[in-house]
DNA sequence: GCTGGCACTCGCACGGACCGAGTGCCAGCC
DNA sequence: GGCTGGCACTCGGTCCGTGCGAGTGCCAGC
């Protein structure tokens, strides 16, 4: 029906207003700026029937409308196209990453770049453990009986952790250690190390077995553990700009933002493939992030998810631009990290 | 004179009323909640002095005085002792940071320490590279032409950087490579490193020179650059809760707090041999931190400085205890990694 | 030099009036 | 049947005047 037809394009027309305005927008405004082809009195129609439906609702009686989480979720489903970015955005994405020296200056300066590009604050995740492989591992003897354990990963990874051993070490037992070490796990997905162990340690040499079984166990519990997934978050400062969106106060959003665990169950959520992952608002489970929107996407080298990176706004969000972005950026670390 | 001295208390319990209720105290109140030996009228005449000598200042006409920056700083100069923290919050500080497994870690726990206990934001700096030593040196071969470095400091610093070397490199070359640079600068001072390079060129085995020079200066650059110092930032959201003390938005603050380098210069400034710095409004000299006050203190093994930590806030805060919970902070981080 | 009293100032909270944006409804038109 | 212009109605925001109270400065007296 071109009935049904028109009324998708009020809201489109709602939400593009709103968004761009910060204006519950009336009937009259609508049929102004937007080429509706009818009057405002049959846009009022419209309206009251996407309320009805749940699309729109009004803050007060004598007030323009305001989509709701459900009306967004329909103009993010099927009514905005992905806005391409300008050449300029493009140059402006290379010229900020290129010239990285690590994968912590990478990480950093995406989650500053998509800070910018978005004005939201931005996430990024540095890459999942468990899907990194060994690129080596160092072994640094520090006192007689406690070594520093160095995990370099093919990411570009390097995570270290002290390893306290039962007996003391002789400093000829740390070569032999390290070199059985990177023989068993160098080039294995960590995700595979753990089931190595048991083998690793019965092929041992007897003198080396509980040294091989302490440091093992280290190795393994630093990436099953969820918890050492690690991200980068940038931009906060943009939610002072959008506080106006945030009801009470900012305080519960931040509070998230520092809560790792949180942000992180969020932006590692994209396995789906490369397709840019909306929640818009109560679609979030965490209640500090009802009144929040999170774009997120999976990044990668070839066919390998890596790890997440997304924004996190207000539910009153650019999301065809935020969404291209996300999307661009993401694409671009995951050329950068496939080069190294 | 027992004029000026009971002026000077005046001036302290106008502080600690303010700081605690947020309201300007008027003569009345003050003489109800202190034991000040004398009528409303008599502090309104000392009142009056203070405001003309600039310690003190009153928003509109019928209101209570304020502080001014000038005030607390001679709060904080001769007003104040340092309020001891505790046993709950000695035991907290305990609590929280033993059992944190790399640097990392401690400093993550660290600045939510800090956070908590002050309620403000708290700011960690990575020790500083240039006054750490070399533990260890680590060279990966990534491609023909292309080594990853890994340097691990003693404080527990661990960094990487990739060297793009001008000539391919042979598997043998990067074994004596490693054992070349641990040897020239295992124990060194990462600020001493620079002279050694020369030395380091000439003496090494014709065939590597190239490679130890590209390898070197790599090195060099990493650590001579002060912009390689990090920071750990914490605790934001309690700017929320404190977002009334900042006249207009939040988002000068959080820029700058952004801005690493700005906290950098602010909170590594503390070679003042252990004592707790306190900047207050206008004496910090960037603009957007006009309106708060910086808490801060080196930290270090023993009579080394390794880097600096601290709090920012508004400047109407609890100085004597923030001040402790920073010392008390650093002094436990300090004894923390000594023992790493 | 301290104190109580007193007149004065001013910010703020309260409340009523006004205004205008926006709506829903209805009769008429195509 | 669907669109349109007109119209009465609602209601939040703003403006303004008033009253109140906290706080002050000053002064005379002890």
């Amino acid at each position: 029906m071109a009935h049904d037809e028109r009324r998708l394009q009020v809201l489109r027309a709602i939400v593009q207003d709103y968004v761009s305005t910060n204006d519950p927008v009336g009937s009259k405004a609508l049929a102004e700026r937007h080429d509706l082809g009818v009057s405002p009195a049959t846009i009022r129609n419209d309206m009251a029937v996407l309320e009805e439906q749940g699309y729109i609702t009004q803050p007060h009686t004598s007030a323009g409308r305001v989509p709701t989480d459900k009306g967004y979720r329909l103009f993010v489903d099927r009514l905005s196209a992905v806005k391409p970015l300008s050449v300029a955005e493009r140059r402006a994405i290379e010229r900020f990453l290129d010239g990285a020296v690590d994968l912590h200056d990478v990480l950093g300066r995406t989650v500053r770049l998509l800070a910018q590009l978005t004005h939201q604050v931005a996430v990024v995740q540095y890459p999942t453990l468990s899907r990194s492989a060994v690129r080596h591992l160092e072994v640094v003897q520090l006192t007689a009986s406690r070594l520093l354990l160095v995990l370099i990963t093919d990411t570009g990874r390097v995570e270290q952790r002290v390893v306290e051993c039962p007996v003391d070490i002789a400093q000829d037992d740390v070569a032999e250690l390290r070199a059985l070490l990177n023989s068993a796990f160098a080039g294995a997905r960590l995700g595979d190390a753990g089931g190595k162990v048991p083998d690793l340690v019965d092929t041992a040499p007897p003198h080396l077995r509980a040294l091989v079984a302490a440091v093992s166990a280290t190795l393994v519990e630093t990436l099953v553990e969820p918890g050492e997934d690690r991200l980068v978050i940038g931009g906060t400062a943009n939610l002072a700009r959008t506080a106006l969106d945030f009801p009470g106060s900012l305080r519960p959003l931040l509070e998230a933002l520092e809560e790792q665990v949180v942000v992180l169950k969020l932006i590692s959520e994209v396995d789906t493939g490369g397709a840019v992952l909306v929640r818009i608002g109560e679609e979030n489970a965490h209640e500090a992030l009802t009144g929040a929107s999170v774009v997120s996407v999976g990044y990668g080298t070839g066919d390998r998810a890596l790890g997440g990176l997304g924004i996190v706004g207000p539910t009153r969000m650019d999301y065809p631009g935020n969404m291209a972005a996300v999307r661009a950026v993401a694409r671009y670390v995951g050329q950068l990290l496939a080069e190294s």
